[in-house]
DNA sequence: CACATAGTTTAGAATAATTATAAACTAGTT
DNA sequence: AACTAGTTTATAATTATTCTAAACTATGTG
């Protein structure tokens, strides 16, 4: 039974608005993730372990999966492969661009970011984004 | 015992000025990825049936994965991740970026992207390297 | 040129991230 | 309250990759 309190109705809101039924684990992650100022990322296994760590009855690893891509499919998460070839998810649906510092990850807002030349697509393609990675080091 | 004709030379000479004994095996996977014109990307899983659909004796995979690293930690091979969170690897070793088209990726020569305006590294930070992605799709 | 040895190769086991399966459960309807 | 389609779950399966330790080999030394 849900507790359908109002804190919970924008997020049962937004699942539904996407087609997905608002159950228990969904309102659960999706408070989790959206409920913030700031934007976030992660990778399931984080989110899992995070999530799990504070709650008695635990959400399920393929729930976690089924749910971030689900969120993904409805627009609600941005999707993108981290060096050591996991996935990363980001609240941040917007366009934008990443540094990549060691193992953490920094939004770059995409104005901050523009292009003096670009190359044409190749011939009957055209372009679908374009995505920048800063990667950082430590000075000296 | 390795059979020393002049193809061979420049692949030996190579390994060896990057510390890597020139083994056979060592041998036949730098040949085969570096004595070609065009820059060349493949996964390791590619790269190991394409060699050894050819091969009466088989090259075992983790000398695959063995090779491949050695050879991108002497600064002959580019990694990468797709989308698949699969590892990429590109005998262009040069700074440059990159069109994903589907599951096809091209090279884009460094100086056909520049920027107008980039961020700053944060505090303590600097820039190590910028790559760009140009995601392609079909027209209409 | 033996031969010692450190570096390589190999098959196979282990790991890690992710996806598939199919049975039990639940939200929303009737 | 009962039905049904959509969800959740534990568990097995899969895939890419790394580890292990035993067999092999390139190369320097005598």
């Amino acid at each position: 039974m849900q507790k359908m309190n109002n804190k919970n109705k924008i997020f049962i809101d937004k699942l539904r608005s996407s087609g997905l039924r608002p159950t228990n684990q969904r309102v659960e992650i999706s408070k989790f993730l959206f409920n913030r100022k700031k934007t976030f990322h992660f990778t399931v296994e984080e989110l899992k372990n995070s999530m799990n760590l504070k709650r008695s009855k635990k959400i399920s690893t393929a729930t976690f999966y089924n749910t971030v891509h689900a969120l993904k499919s409805a627009g609600h998460l941005k999707e993108f492969s981290l060096e050591n070839n996991t996935s990363c998810y980001d609240t941040n649906v917007t366009s934008h661009h990443h540094f990549f510092d060691d193992g953490k990850v920094i939004d770059i807002k995409s104005d901050k970011i523009t292009f003096q030349k670009l190359p044409e697509a190749p011939k009957g393609k055209k372009i679908k984004n374009v995505e920048v990675v800063i990667r950082l080091e430590n000075n000296n």
